[in-house]
DNA sequence: GTCTATACGATGATAGAC
DNA sequence: GTCTATCATCGTATAGAC
């Protein structure tokens, strides 16, 4: 019987319990057994569980670089038509929004935002570089973005706003189930959008921040 | 022969290996080779390779969290005298000051920051739990001082902003070595005192953001 | 080409003899 | 306290069925 989407099982799997679990903790023999494939079959599909990991990664990772890339060139191109300079704000949300809705869309795509908050977390980890890799020119252009938005600011002082944002975004991802040390009388559901927006109130606010 | 540190120095070879390869990805037999003792002595010691864990965590918590509440106590006793409402900015300092100061005191605690960074980024991790538990009345307090600070802001507005800030330090916390994608003309070398203060522009612009 | 069954060497954590 | 034995499980390799 030949089962074309075995590949995709796999990654699915492997997906989620790498997210869940963490790249170390996670065997194969649990990701095949939950996609109901043999064992042998991730090394002949992929070759090893470092190269299945990337795999996971770029599966979604590409055309989410490619949604935000957009955002962003057509808030550049919007804003140099009005001879404006873009918001702070609205260059972050390029960014973000993109990211958080993954989670929301109904597709299987919420573990990958949370496996991708793990994977900033591993400073050493294996699929740092393949993720760096893939983030590099995005990167580049957002610093450039808000380096224009925010062109008072020393570039050093601006490296570290950003990263201190994106570090913040990164526990974010991960953390959107788990919430300790809740005070009694605060709800913390909330939609997606609502979430982007207080997220966007602390972030620009900080990035925007007198020195 | 008997050695009294034995205990001591498998917290700290322990330490040093889990911050930096993470718990999963750590063996007993690197930690024990690293501390010059043998295999068995983790079992003996501290039962299992996971209250070995949450043994390195108490070793330095608890002293960090003793340092960070009496330095709000004391913040908040002093506004009280002057009848003032103490700064968002110096309330998040005795938070964050201690613990980055633990990088620069020449001990071994360096190692430590890191590995609470990684901790906080493995949500159903083995060391959670403990953590959550050392770190809760000193969570308690923080946000009690928080919400005397910024009496205006609706305490779910305040609960997420804490999050932000909290999520951006343990980011700081994991990568003071790692810096990926740079731009050339950034030096990323700072102090300290310079990161902390760093920090505290982005984190007390982003809690005092109008809503 | 795809997939399966099975085996291998390495390493995991732990228990019990000393 | 230490050493050795043990056993489960890991990632990977391979031979062969469909």
């Amino acid at each position: 019987m030949s089962r074309p989407d075995t590949k995709q099982r796999i990654l699915s799997a492997a997906e989620h319990h790498f997210a869940r679990d963490g790249y170390h903790a996670t065997s194969l023999r649990s990701i095949t057994t939950a996609a109901d494939v043999n064992l042998a079959a991730v090394n002949y599909h992929f070759g090893s569980k470092e190269a299945l990991l990337e795999a996971v990664i770029e599966r979604r990772l590409t055309p989410l670089n490619k949604v935000r890339l957009n955002q962003l060139e057509t808030l550049l191109k919007k804003a140099k038509q009005g001879e404006e300079v873009p918001t702070c704000r609205d260059i972050l949300r390029t960014f973000i929004e993109p990211t958080l809705r993954l989670r929301q869309q109904g597709s299987d795509s919420e573990d990958f935002v949370a496996l991708i908050g793990r994977i900033l977390a591993e400073p050493r980890g294996v699929a740092m570089s393949i993720f760096m890799h893939h983030m590099e020119p995005l990167m580049n252009r957002l610093f450039q973005a808000l380096a224009l938005s925010l062109p008072e600011l020393p570039r050093q002082t601006l490296f570290w706003r950003v990263h201190f944002a994106l570090g913040s975004l990164s526990h974010i991802m991960r953390c959107h189930e788990r919430h300790a040390m809740v005070p009694e009388d605060v709800n913390v559901d909330v939609e997606v959008g609502d979430l982007v927006e207080l997220f966007l109130d602390f972030a620009s606010a900080g990035m925007e921040g007198t020195i």
